[in-house]
DNA sequence: GTTAAATACTCAATATATTGACTATCAATA
DNA sequence: TATTGATAGTCAATATATTGAGTATTTAAC
């Protein structure tokens, strides 16, 4: 009896797609609250993990938004946040003057390493009722919506 | 040859919900641009979309936020900027004066009308190689996360 | 019946998302 | 080499998201 006057009729598909966009929210905001207890929002916390997988510590500008789907416009703010908290530093190129590297500091994987278990955590009890198969198999559906929304 | 200087080392988990996460990413930004041809956000088609499942076309500001699982203090500048632009209006309830009600106009109805064929073009391409047998089952798991990311 | 708690909404401040316009640099080619 | 086109990044404008604070109204407790 939460919502009598709201009656769903959406289509499977919409069902679908709606159900995933939901369920990313909510795994937003909850990982969100552990990354602010940092000083992280969702989005800076992604970039410091793109730049902790890559070779050095340390990728081009592009290259980072490239990775995360997100338009490079946005890559600008975010990473001049970072900046002027301390998570990353931002260096030319030598050789090619028109890129920007992101470098995440020791303080960025300090922050890291301090966040993982409680994400963890949080990973785990969203995932609890998923066998490791059936994991895989939504893994594997997921990516080819994914792919299906790129081309 | 894409990122050769990113290597990808997230757990299983991680790799289920941040999937999930771009999934939904990639499929907000291509619905958003068939709305935007008709002056509206995702968030705005949305709410357009809740009201006109709701009795009489209309709902509480209140449970709009509840159903879209958006904070209410989101809804006040989403319902502000559709009200300024004709899709809804807002009218006060007499029986509770807290409680703001929207309701969906004439425009609203006829631009969701013509949104329609459009919109559930993309859902047929994002989902084109799911049966419906899978798309059920796809609906189940994700159903059960968003459950475990709500308690 | 009066106080306290809950509910509905608004507003302010900051971060992010988005498009489009713009500058600068590099690459391809005529 | 001069032009053209592609790429990398910034910036401005607007919409949205988020927390927290604040107001108004209703409900619950006493």
């Amino acid at each position: 009896m939460t919502e009598p006057a709201y009656k769903s009729d959406l289509s499977l598909n919409e069902k679908v797609l709606m159900g995933i966009v939901r369920a990313a929210e909510i795994f937003k905001r909850n990982h969100s609250a552990v990354f602010r207890n940092y000083g992280l929002s969702f989005p800076q916390y992604n970039v410091l993990r793109v730049l902790e997988a890559s070779q050095n510590g340390r990728n081009k500008m592009s290259a980072v938004g490239r990775i995360m789907l997100v338009p490079g416009a946005n890559i600008t703010g975010i990473a001049k946040r970072l900046e002027k908290d301390g998570f990353i530093i931002k260096k030319s190129d030598p050789a090619d003057e028109r890129v920007t590297m992101l470098e995440i500091t020791p303080k960025g994987k300090r922050t890291l390493k301090h966040i993982e278990k409680e994400k963890d955590i949080w990973l785990e009890r969203m995932l609890l009722n998923l066998s490791k198969t059936q994991k895989l198999e939504l893994v594997d559906k997921v990516s080819r919506i994914l792919k299906n929304g790129m081309d």
